[in-house]
DNA sequence: ATAGTACTTCGAGTTAACTCTAAGTCAAGG
DNA sequence: CCTTGACTTAGAGTTAACTCGAAGTACTAT
């Protein structure tokens, strides 16, 4: 089973000319061309989008996207290199995932000031003090 | 006690040209000037400062950003505007962690293959099958 | 064979969010 | 008085990541 562009396109949620650009820049070296020169995905293509789609996803920028797929390509003596990266990847999904969980607890504030303004006094001495009051 | 520009910028790890953007964006509709026309933040501006970077930080725009500074300064007739748009956000926010905790499965899996290249084919049905073997 | 559809490349344009430069003002210290 | 340093504005430039348009090729159905 093989797939066109805008097939893996639909998949992933991304749009065929993303694709495009994406290959361009180098995030997908060994996509493979049917006869007339369209590109052709295969299900271990798949796989490979689903982890480029991770990495963007968790806020890796394409460069770094590129130097993992070069270090890919070039076998087994990047490994160590890309287990560094990934590692160090983890690391700032981890803290991505504490800051957003931190930043939730001051909207959920917020929010229960909006629905009983008493407590704004009580829990933090007044958050808008002056915007309110106008 | 009051803070200028620079000092805000070094408590949140801003720029001063960032400051100034955000308020030229109408993001700080509300902060005060000195006599020579400086800018001076108070306490409550901090507070304010503080709730614009969660909000930039969870991924509102900045245009969503000065829309609810506006609210704000309507004053409370824009109570409901803004719960809303708060409680809208905070879906969004619990989606970015739930989204993100998705994403750290599939870092941790490839992580684990690294470390032990057996699992590879047990668990997920050779990912970068073509790439390894070349 | 011809119309339609899906793909191709190349390169220009867009958007968001900064980021910086230039030119100028202001207050304090020597 | 003069320099230094922190601030001011307006506006231009940058960067990342798309996003689109034009022009062309190739298979598919009528």
């Amino acid at each position: 089973m093989t797939y066109t562009i805008n097939e893996v396109a639909d998949k992933f949620g991304l749009s065929a000319h993303t694709l495009r650009f994406y290959d361009k820049e180098g995030l997908m070296p060994f996509i493979g061309r049917g006869k007339s020169g369209n590109r052709v995905f295969t299900e271990t293509d798949l796989n490979w989008v689903a982890m480029v789609c991770c990495l963007k996803d968790t806020g890796m920028s394409i460069k770094e996207i590129k130097q993992y797929a070069d270090w890919c390509m070039q076998g087994m003596q990047t490994i160590d290199e890309r287990k560094t990266m990934l590692a160090d990847h983890r690391k700032q999904v981890v803290k991505q995932i504490a800051d957003l969980k931190k930043h939730l607890n001051l909207i959920d504030w917020k929010i229960a000031v909006y629905d009983d303004p008493e407590k704004a006094e009580e829990m933090y001495g007044g958050l808008e003090k002056k915007t309110e009051s106008t």
